[in-house]
DNA sequence: AGTGCCGGGAC
DNA sequence: GTCCCGGCACT
């Protein structure tokens, strides 16, 4: 009950009052009273309390050296409002009485309703704020109240603000740029200028990155970057995938709502080692950049011949280049994200590109003429993350592999004429009925085994099937059990009957 | 869910 | 060797 009180009288807590405690449990904490009998005067005082760097307030220094070096000097009139310190508390009262001889001030007490006597030294005008600064004396009553409170509560600054400021723009961003996307291009008309729109920010490279940090990727459209699929010591894939499952949390500030999310470990956050880059994918070109401009650029004119400013160009510009993570130190996580057993099927679209581990391709696949390129020389510890980032890339590499398994070829056979037949057939949009239909047939089912190269490196959806060579392939013709009905089982052959395969009715 | 049948165990 | 069945792949 007492602490119910408490709590009420707690929320009640005076703004604008000056609170003090006994000095047992002061710890200097708090100062200067404002007593609604005394309001005029104390507002004034305490009108001129100066705030200080730690946002506590002390009275202005003239106030206070007054008080603190002539205390006993002044001549109280009796009925002069003062603040005398009482019971360790500070109290408002009225003079009665002033001996200048023995320096004895009477003081009323109307709140305590007593009267007592103090040194006219510890009596202070009302009128004057208590001498709250430490006195270079000795201690006195009033040091008690050392550290003084603001007439308002004191909350910390709030540095998040602009923090939400940043990320609400960031995030405003990212959806901007989404729809600038070549997937949902809009008409050429307003493309130039919400492309003008993006790019600044793309241009930067590190936009989308940082910008990322905090919201942590959930954008499932293709020009995120930014999703959590870093190796993660937490086991990336489960955090992958649960981010993009639940893609309206944010992990920013509404998790308080739910108590789940309490739990969660820190947002997760891109490791700064891994860097965005953009890669051409054009046969044997494989040029690098940091900027997607500059990629887009260089497609442009180096490979899509410059001028042409047709739809069909832009999304061929936006075809033959892609994300690329690239990591600075391989982590054993890293080399466990791709391994086949940690793939899971891409379902639909979105899960394959929120779980870029379930597409993991490595360089030479893609393009062999690019295993000797710059970058991968340069950094040979590093991986390359490649991330279809486009539906139709998706689509691309999800439809040539089973067709390099039809054909029972390595990829090394295939010409960069080929390649690119095939690119740029894939880059008309891919509608997902078929990427779905597409990524059941990933696994090599093909009697003749694809190239050990392909094989090591094409890290598909699912893991590939090791009888499904050996297995018969199941006959069209009718078995004994449906020839014959389970009610006539004995009139199975005996093969039928034993779970076998049919030696009556054979294919 | 139904069917075909492989792999393997029990006898 | 015969019989049976669990379990998987496929429809």
């Amino acid at each position: 009950m007492a602490s119910v009180l408490s709590r009420r009288l707690g929320k009640r807590s005076l703004l604008g009052t000056r609170v003090s405690a006994p000095s047992a449990l002061a710890d200097g904490v708090l100062v200067a009273t404002q007593i609604p009998g005394l309001q005029t005067d104390l507002g004034r005082a305490s009108a001129h309390t100066v705030p200080r760097e730690d946002g506590s307030c002390t009275p202005s220094a003239e106030e206070s050296s007054q008080a603190a070096r002539c205390p006993g000097r002044r001549q109280l009139h009796a009925g002069q409002q003062v603040l005398v310190t009482y019971n360790g508390q500070e109290c408002a009262g009225l003079v009665e009485q002033h001996n200048p001889l023995s320096d004895k001030v009477k003081v009323l007490l109307p709140e305590q309703g007593l009267q007592a006597c103090w040194r006219a030294q510890d009596v202070r005008p009302a009128a004057l704020q208590p001498p709250v600064l430490p006195a270079a004396g000795g201690p006195g009553p009033a040091e008690v109240l050392q550290r003084s409170v603001s007439s308002n509560i004191d909350v910390p600054k709030r540095k998040a603000d602009t923090a939400v400021e940043m990320d609400e723009m960031v995030a405003a961003m990212v959806l901007t740029s989404l729809s600038c996307s070549p997937v949902v291009q809009s008409p050429p008309a307003g493309e130039s200028a919400s492309r003008a729109a993006c790019d600044p920010w793309k241009e930067s490279g590190d936009v989308s990155d940082s910008g990322s940090s905090t919201t942590s990727g959930h954008w499932s459209g293709g020009s995120d970057i930014s999703t959590p699929s870093p190796p993660h010591p937490a086991g990336s894939p489960k955090y992958s995938s649960e981010a993009l499952s639940s893609p309206q949390v944010d992990d920013g500030f509404e998790t308080d709502s739910d108590p789940f999310l309490l739990d969660e470990p820190a947002p997760r956050k891109r490791k700064n080692s891994v860097k965005v880059m953009y890669k051409c994918l054009w046969p044997s070109c494989g040029k690098v950049l940091r900027s997607i401009v500059g990629i887009k650029r260089h497609v442009k004119t180096q490979h899509l011949g410059d001028g042409a400013d047709s739809d069909q160009r832009k999304r061929e510009e936006d075809f033959y280049y892609t994300e690329v993570q690239v990591k600075e130190e391989p982590t054993p996580e890293a080399a466990a994200a791709t391994s086949p057993t940690s793939a899971s099927a891409p379902i639909i679209i979105q899960q394959a590109l929120a779980k870029p581990e379930a597409l993991l391709v490595e360089q030479p696949v893609l393009e062999p003429a690019l295993a000797s390129s710059a970058l991968s020389q340069s950094a040979p510890s590093s991986f390359w993350h490649i991330q279809a980032d486009h539906a139709y890339q998706l689509c691309w590499i999800l439809h040539v592999s089973p067709l390099h398994a039809r054909l029972g070829t390595g990829w090394e056979t295939w010409g960069p004429t080929a390649v690119a037949l095939w690119a740029s057939w894939a880059s008309s949009p891919c509608p997902r009925s078929y990427l779905r239909v597409r990524s059941r047939s990933l696994s090599f089912s093909e009697p003749q085994p694809p190239t050990p190269m392909l094989k090591s490196h094409l890290i598909v959806a699912s893991p590939p099937r090791v009888s499904i060579g050996t297995r018969k392939v199941r006959g069209e013709a009718k078995k004994c059990r449906k020839v014959y009905g389970i009610e006539h089982r004995d009139q199975w052959c005996t093969a039928c009957r034993w779970k076998k395969a049919c030696q009556r009715f054979l294919d």
